[in-house]
DNA sequence: AACATTTTAAATGTATACATTTAAAAGCGG
DNA sequence: CCGCTTTTAAATGTATACATTTAAAATGTT
């Protein structure tokens, strides 16, 4: 069945979509109370939910500007590697593939445009074929997720064109190009973000 | 006091020192007799053992040379970025605590150098001044470990020299030339212990 | 009122009992 | 004997009770 829905899953949304106040302590008594379980499996959660920076000693993680520097220093180390390998490897199924999805974040609604825009980038990182890196990259979910909302609903200029342009500097199978052109990309989304906070 | 040592740390010693059979099941109820303690306490401690790659599924994990590959990659992504650091932040402090590290790895046992080599290392790293990148980074330290002590017992060749050579570059401060000298370094340790499995 | 000290409560850490799942062993039909 | 089902045991998942730690509240002293 599908409506098969996690704690985990719960919880994390339940954060993502600020259901909990800023300041407040997540405890496990109260969260177990709330969600109708034990201790236990919240401790677990818990764990995990601070593995992907949503929780630092029982808050909810607010990431200074540094902190928020650091963690995409981090994802554009893995991205700018991941243009370098689609370069190398990517052929007409994965570029049609990246070009789709540039389509379907123009056409849509919000909703659609962020999903379509989680898809290009996890599908440059796919490039680079390492469960091990994926994992890392995809540890700074929540992270990317903050980040591509307010990207998206503030409407950052450019965002959609400088897709493309990685894009065509994949295909150009430039990959100083591509690197260059990903970081900008990033470190836009980045300081575009910062400044509305 | 400084006999003080964690049921995590006991555990992960264990496993480095080879004291628990290859194929042996871990489990929960058997560590927590072995270690006088109930499952709780184990249920953590596993879960950080997974997190830095030493237990997968109740069992000591074994990695394939293409896990031992895609690891490798994910250490050299970091380092190659710490010496592009370190070409730009490092003064005469930090190139000495290098220099001296090899110095120290020269002279010592195998004891001595292992940890010299490891100082070595982790001084590149710290170059990136990012707490995220760093506990990433950490999180290989087991696997780093294993290859370090191959490296060390099986006396590869220009182990110390490759070190000197990169301290140059930085020196340098041709950013190039350190990073291909780290990477070339690192896979070089890396089909050397490859090879001695 | 401000500070230090004691007391109390609440949170996390740990142990243990019970539930559920998973996988191994036993039994059975072809 | 091999493959399939059924049974049993052992492992993990979950709930709960108790221990310890931590932090908040209350009390007393200057």
């Amino acid at each position: 069945m599908s409506g098969n829905i996690s704690l985990y899953e719960k919880i994390r949304e339940d954060i993502l979509n600020r259901r909990f106040d800023e300041e407040e302590k997540l405890t496990e008594v109260k969260l177990a109370k709330l969600y109708g379980v034990s201790r236990t499996p919240i401790r677990e959660v818990l764990k995990q939910l601070e593995f992907e920076y949503l929780i630092k000693n029982g808050h909810i993680y607010k990431p200074s500007p540094e902190d928020y520097r650091n963690l995409f220093e981090m994802r554009i180390l893995i991205e700018t590697h991941a243009v370098e390998k689609a370069v190398l490897l990517y052929g007409k199924e994965d570029m049609n593939a990246l070009k789709q999805s540039i389509e379907r974040a123009k056409e849509g609604p919000e909703e659609e445009t962020l999903s379509a825009n989680k898809f290009f980038h996890e599908k440059l990182v796919e490039a680079i074929r390492n469960p091990f890196l994926s994992e890392t990259y995809e540890r700074l979910n929540s992270v990317i997720y903050f980040f591509s909302r307010t990207v998206v609903e503030k409407q950052r200029p450019n965002l959609i064109e400088e897709h493309e342009e990685v894009v065509e500097a994949i295909e150009e199978r430039n990959g100083e190009k591509a690197k260059r052109l990903i970081r900008l990309h990033l470190e836009k989304d980045l300081e575009f973000t910062l400044y509305y906070m």
